[in-house]
DNA sequence: TATTGACTTGGAGCTAACTCTAAAATGGTA
DNA sequence: TACCATTTTAGAGTTAGCTCCAAGTCAATA
């Protein structure tokens, strides 16, 4: 595969692609009889793998780590693992972090639709606007 | 509070909180006499939900622009339910995202604890090491 | 054979989000 | 009154992670 074909196919720019190699980020990738980068199927699970991590936040530097482990051999297993584990759990933190967030989020916008509501209301019945030191406060909550 | 008081109740550095305030992250913050920051409980509320929805992967530029929404008043309560919701619906979408590498790490895991079952199994009961070609490869995988 | 287009490399440039620096003001202590 | 810590500002510097550029190679086509 061409590195233009690769780069369609998992949606990164050619020049993150050859980044990605230089730093070590991936695998060397073979080159043909022009010198040209000619992708395998491993080496796109490669890039394909890479992405997801970096897309859940693991650090270019670990993941480095990671390809240089896994490219010293069989030795290095355990010492991935454990990698693994680390990263696991602090991905685990960043989960629950987010879903606190999330929560916090759902939150103010219910109290937004009920401010609406309730402006709502008094613009309808009362055709009055709201005094600015009262139902405003409401609103401004953070 | 001064702001070595506030850097350190919510663990942030004096830098950032000056920052923050510079780029219009948090509305201005009072001074005293002196000319030195004095936050109020209300300031330290807002930092702190800065942090929390910078932690959860909201830009500074989203975050900016509630702020700008929430300081011309109660004319921008639509907009900004419209903003967290759109918000609220990235985060969830990144939430799944890193479930699902969560389940990638946890299945490598598992095969490099199995790896290593099977290699001490080899170890312990052949005396003999793996050849080559054949358990490593079970051991390589991405 | 000249041109075109995809590719190569090393290195410079860029953006977001801080982080640090320098020079000056203030207030409290010896 | 001299010193010291804390704070101020504007602006420069840093880091991670790309992204772009220039100069050159190569293969295919007009």
């Amino acid at each position: 595969m061409t590195i233009t074909e690769v780069s369609e196919r998992l949606d990164i720019s050619q020049d993150t692609l050859r980044y990605y190699e230089r730093i070590g980020l991936i695998p060397r990738v073979n080159r043909n009889k022009s010198g040209n980068r000619d992708y395998t199927e491993e080496d796109c699970k490669w890039i394909e793998f890479i992405k997801c991590m970096r897309g859940a936040g693991l650090t270019i530097e670990v993941l480095i780590e990671y390809v240089a482990l896994f490219q010293r051999g069989d030795e290095t297993i355990e010492a991935r693992k454990e990698l693994f584990i680390e990263q696991r759990k602090q991905l685990i933190a960043r989960i629950e972090d987010m879903k606190e967030t999330l929560e916090r989020l759902d939150y103010k916008i219910a109290i937004y639709e009920q401010s609406i509501v309730e402006k709502e209301k008094t613009l309808t019945y009362t055709k009055v606007l709201p005094e600015a030191g009262q139902l405003s406060n409401l609103y401004r909550q953070k």
